[in-house]
DNA sequence: CTGCATCCCGAGGGATACTG
DNA sequence: CAGTATCCCTCGGGATGCAG
């Protein structure tokens, strides 16, 4: 296993769809349901408006998830995972028992869907 | 499944651990074999000396790899992947396939492997 | 309510010169 | 050969204010 930092290499070109700051934590939340931009703000207290508002734009730029606008007043806008964002969800899986397998003081991500 | 940002997320700190910039590349060069920081160096033409130090010693740290010096003149030291280091193979297999089969113009590291 | 524009700061990371 | 030390700069990302 090998790679050439010249090319396009899938396994860094994958990490930059989803390794920034908050994007898997926006993903988990949608893979549960679909939620609105005020939703993920009140679910996500640190984050700033510009980073949601960036971060939505560059999963849906990258075909993860979906953007609802529905042209109400005051307008609402659903952020919904997509078939492609959905097929990620057994990678977070991995990851997650790694990390649970590996790491000290982690708190594994399927313990909290029970709780 | 949903993340508290405000817990040690195992999907997030799985990350930490290897996802920066460079690590991927150097993880995937020693799951071959074992490499001198020489070697690294001229297999990733690109990295510099600092950040090539910096990121061997974090992999150490976390125990993904281990340092072996070798007290001769010239000095010499050599950098093997550890069994924690080798748990993360297959985790670097699903994100490789993920992107082989989710991205354009991606370049697959098994494809690399045969070549 | 859902954004965009602007300003600003700190960390990540590159280049270079020096050392045991 | 295998680093360390220093300088510098870009960019991720936070805070705030404005707009449709």
């Amino acid at each position: 296993m090998r790679m050439d930092p010249k090319q396009r290499c899938a396994v860094i070109e994958t990490l930059k769809v989803f390794s920034a700051k908050w994007k898997p934590c926006i993903l988990s939340y949608l893979f549960t349901e679909s939620k609105r931009y005020g939703e993920l703000q009140r679910l996500i207290p640190n984050i700033s408006r510009k980073m949601l508002t960036q971060h939505l734009k560059e999963l849906c730029a990258d075909g993860l998830i979906e953007r609802k606008p529905f042209p109400t007043i005051p307008p609402k806008v659903e952020y919904v995972i997509s078939e492609k964002g959905k097929s990620l969800q057994p990678v977070f899986r991995v990851l997650n028992t790694w990390g649970v397998n590996n790491l000290d003081n982690v708190c594994s991500t399927e313990e909290m869907i029970a709780t």
